[in-house]
RNA sequence: GGCGCGGUGGCAGAGUGGUCAUGCAGCGGACUGCAACUCCGUGUACGCCGGUUCGAUUCCGACCCGCGCCUCCA
């Protein structure tokens, strides 16, 4: 029975969907106006494994992640490059797919982007003023009444008085209150504008996202995930906009996702403590990385540090030492590392202890590999399918433990030649020889392992 | 200040009213020409103070500490 952990009700619940057998899930997606950061990397890990799992487990899942490609921090990044928004948000998106793609997180099923939905974001405006939710201000600008909607601050526990009291009002805005958010802003000379019934303008964040949203999944969807810094005030206004628009319930079951920190703190754009996606992926296997963020519970904080990525890839090469050499044989049933790892799984998504699931498999699949069992190939069949479920394990064991030649270390080729010459040296018995060439390797990173079956190699992280 | 989350062995990180988490690191042994890998064995823990209980790391209360949100940020 799969139980969810929901942000509305702060608890466990058995998850039961709108629809039999289907999921309907909406997740925020990126302000393309940077490269990814880790943080980002998160987000898109934590919810491409849960759709993984899910789907591995029969579900038709609709993962919808939407794109924000027009806001004030684009429009002033472009200006300050000298090109065009729609130029820098291109290369972005361009730069997060790639990023994607190397952590092995799969596509959406949709991608909409904020530009491609203008009708239906001045329709779902032009249906909240007629519904007294929504004002037009002498500025231009169009806000939400935020006191009209008596529900205001259930996800977040917010209480209106204090908000209010606490809310200051930027230089130039028209509020009739200052909690009041806005909906649609009217364009600054030379901005990058649409038409619509209050002028040209272009339309506030939170808007976006009950916009795209009712296009792809409805009024009402099973599922909306999101980052730390999301619950408030952004999917508190979405709540308020659906629900007050659409007359129905928005979401059953709101996920979000813990923050990354770098020395305690969060990583973030605004404390600038950030590291790109890329700028890791220089240092590290994309694979380390993704297990990186996938070994610990989505809903907790995760440290960001050097040593977190180097035993994430210690951890990794016992899944790939485990997996070398091994045969993998067709399983025909499901067994108990199958069940265990499912039981985890389905209490909130609990990677670690489907990853503790994962090294006891590694652990059974050692010792019948010494027996020289065929059991070994089920077993390594059986951890590679699980694997698949968090995106990991995928690849060849030995192109992973072995890793690339970064610059001024030994090429494959070379490192094989010096295996062979180690190799007459010891079929002389001339062992110091030997020793002397492993050594040599060693110190250049590179290790060696006698079987029976040859020499192998890998390099050290 | 308001709202919320968390404090587990050297480190990372699950979990449970009384019995193993798991990984890394350490120690002893096996294997090995010696190593590496692997296997077997092994130590160390539940922030602090009360309460409930036959028994609490696990439930309740207070306290201390850390973090997140309350402003754009995944």
């Amino acid at each position: 029975m799969l139980q969810i952990y929901n942000t509305l009700t702060k608890s466990k619940a058995p998850f039961t969907p709108l629809e039999a057998g289907k999921i309907k899930m909406y997740v925020c997606g990126v302000t393309v106006y940077d490269f990814c950061h880790i943080g980002h990397a998160r987000v898109m890990v934590a919810f491409d494994v849960i759709t993984r799992y899910l789907r591995a487990r029969g579900w038709d899942v609709n993962y919808v992640r939407n794109i924000t490609d027009v806001d004030d921090k684009i429009i002033k990044r472009a200006a300050e490059n000298g090109e065009a928004p729609a130029q820098l948000t291109e290369r972005m998106i361009a730069a997060m797919h790639e990023d994607e793609t190397a952590l092995n997180v799969l596509r959406p099923d949709q991608e909409p982007r904020a530009t491609g939905h203008m009708q239906d974001i001045i329709a779902l405006v032009e249906t909240l003023i007629e519904k007294g939710f929504a004002y037009a201000a002498s500025n231009g600008d169009v806000y939400y009444r935020v006191e009209k909607f008596a529900e205001y601050g259930r996800l977040t526990n917010k209480n209106v008085d204090e908000l209010r009291s606490g809310a200051r009002v930027e230089v130039g805005e028209a509020k009739e209150s200052p909690l009041d958010f806005v909906l649609w802003k009217a364009a600054k000379a030379g901005e990058i504008s649409w038409e619509s019934p209050w002028g040209p303008g272009r339309p506030g964040w939170h808007i976006e996202c009950s916009a795209m949203s009712k296009c792809c999944l409805g009024d009402t969807f099973d599922i909306h995930g999101g980052g730390p810094d999301l619950p408030f005030p952004h999917h508190e206004n979405e709540i308020a906009q659906s629900e007050a628009a659409n007359g129905v319930k928005y979401v059953n079951t709101w996920m979000h996702a813990g923050p990354v920190r770098v020395n305690s703190e969060k990583m973030s754009k605004s404390l600038g403590n950030f590291f790109t996606i890329r700028d890791v992926l220089k240092e590290y296997d994309p694979e380390v990385v993704r297990f990186f963020l996938a070994r610990v519970h989505y809903r907790t904080y995760i440290d960001y540090s050097e040593d977190s990525l180097r035993e994430a890839r210690t951890m990794l090469e016992r899944f790939y030492q485990a997996l070398e050499g091994v045969q993998a044989t067709a399983v025909e049933s499901e067994g108990e590392f199958e069940q265990r790892f499912y039981d985890a799984m389905d209490d909130d998504f609990n990677t670690p202890k489907a990853v503790a699931v994962l090294f006891d498999l590694v652990n059974e699949l050692n010792r019948v590999k010494r027996e020289q069992s065929p059991e070994a190939g089920v077993l390594a069949t059986r951890l590679i399918q699980l694997g698949a479920i968090l995106g990991l394990l995928q690849q060849d064991p030995a192109s992973f433990l072995q890793g690339e030649a970064k610059e001024g270390e030994l090429t494959a080729e070379q490192i094989e030649t010096l295996i062979a010459d180690r190799a007459s040296a010891k079929a002389n018995k001339d062992y110091a020889e030997a020793d002397r060439i492993r050594q040599s390797l060693l110190d250049q990173g590179v290790v060696l392992k006698d079987s029976r079956e040859g020499t192998s190699w890998y390099r050290e992280s």
